[in-house]
Formats: structure tokens, C-alpha cells, sequence
DNA sequence: CTCTATGCAAAAACTTTGCAGGGAT
DNA sequence: ATCCCTGCAAAGTTTTTGCATAGAG
């Protein structure tokens, strides 16, 4: 199974935890913070944020703090940017541009920021 | 004078306070935190959040989240964009675009997040 | 004089840490 | 058997709020 074998990959033992993180994440269309997950996760908080942080020390998942103070976590996958709503906190995925480039620097992410189309209205 | 001028206008009373406050941001070359401030405030943390809200509500300051879950405020002046150091941290603010244009969308800041010239040595 | 601003202390929100017990390999 | 993981509770960090007093207009 592809979620065993990314924790196995990267030297982690294979856990519930870990397996029901990474099944939520895997299936998720944005960004997500623990905030979005206590329902769902069958564990304590701390158990929840420690393997983020492994998961990010791993590069398997991506994190960013947003609006509203939250720490949003991805799995890694194709690149692409984000729209950060200023109005509701939504986060979006954008894939239509990661064209940016900037002499000596090193750009991971993109993060835009504004009213979004609901928003707008 | 400018400071005065600014926060009379936008219906505030004048105090020290916030004198204090925006002489440091309109000289400021990047964004600030309560924490990069504290020891130059002559006021209570307090006083300080709620008078940096007061000035978001009166579009006189932008703030973000950025990397170490601290909120950083400037002054409004010529949009520009901003590049946040995932190792450093350090913000640096670009001038040299803001031109993406989303259908739809507002777009009111560009947060770039990458390793910064220093870090890429 | 009135209404807003301030300081202090306490609370709130999110995340991290210490520690003892449990589980994967 | 060993070392990593987990849950629980407590602590840490940054920002906000309540309340009484002080100050601007």
C-alpha cells in the first residue's frame, strides 16, 4: 500500500497514527490544520503535531502558517501556489503558474493573498 | 506633521502612543513584530495590538503570519511584495513585481517563501 | 464633560514538551 | 530487547480581553 510504504521509505515506523494521518492528507484537496482534523483523528493532539513535524523534517508533507494563526499542512506533490483569502481564511490550490524566479534565491512556495471569487461578489 | 496628519484624519485621538508607533514604521525598512519592537514601545503590549488593529481597520497598516507564527505589520505605501527566508526567516521586501492577475480574484499581497540569498550560500 | 485610550493582569488560542507506559521491529 | 511512539497533563508563545483609571478633544 502506497501510504506503508512512504512511512517505511523514510525510516519511521509503521503506526496507526501515522497511517491515519497520511490516508486524510493523501486524500485532501487543500491545505489542512489540526484544527480541520480533530474530528477526525484518532489520536492526541501532540501525536498529531509531532509527526507533522517528522513528516516535514522527511519532506513528505509541506506546512505554512495562514491567516488565522494556524499551522496548514499538504503532502507533497506536483508544485504549485496558494490564494489565502483575507476575508473567509480559505485556502486554495493553484496550479495555473509557478513561474517566478529570482537570482541567488531559492523560491519553495508561493502564497498569494486577497479577496476571493466568493468573497468578491 | 506627517504622523500627526495621519492619525488625525483617520479619526483617532493623538497619544503618545501612537506617535511612538508610527514613527517607527514609516522609517522601518521591513516588516515588524510586537517582539522586533518591544524594547523601543513606551507602551504596553496591549496598547500596542490594539492600536496596530485600529490601524489595519483604517488601512493605514498591512499585516501577515509569517513563518514563526508572529504577526508583522508595515506601513501602507507603494504595493510591493514580500520574500520570507525558510530558514532565517527574515523578510525582505521586492519591488520588482505585482502583476499577477487572477480572474475574479483580488489580489492584495504576493508572499514568496524560499531559502534567501544569504541562507543559499 | 464625554468618550476613547491605556496599563495591568488574566484569559484565550495554538503548539510544544516532560514523562511514564506501550508498541514496532 | 531496544528504541521509537503515544497519551496525558502541563508549560510555552503570541495575541486578546476585562476592568479601572487616565487623557484627548
Amino acid at each position: 500500500m502506497q501510504i506503508e510504504k512512504i512511512i517505511l521509505e523514510n525510516n519511521l515506523k509503521l503506526t496507526d497514527a501515522r497511517v491515519n494521518i497520511l490516508k486524510i492528507f493523501t486524500s485532501a484537496k487543500k491545505p489542512l490544520s489540526y484544527d480541520d482534523l480533530k474530528n477526525r483523528l484518532k489520536m492526541d493532539k501532540a501525536t498529531f503535531y509531532r509527526n507533522m513535524s517528522k513528516f516535514e523534517e522527511e519532506s513528505i508533507v509541506n506546512a505554512f502558517e495562514s491567516n488565522d494563526k494556524k499551522r496548514y499542512y499538504e503532502i507533497k506533490r506536483k508544485p504549485h501556489s496558494h490564494f489565502i483569502c483575507n476575508i473567509c481564511n480559505d485556502i486554495e490550490c493553484i496550479y495555473s503558474f509557478s513561474d517566478i524566479k529570482m537570482k541567488g534565491y531559492v523560491i519553495e512556495d508561493i502564497i498569494l493573498k486577497g479577496i476571493c471569487k466568493k468573497c468578491n461578489k
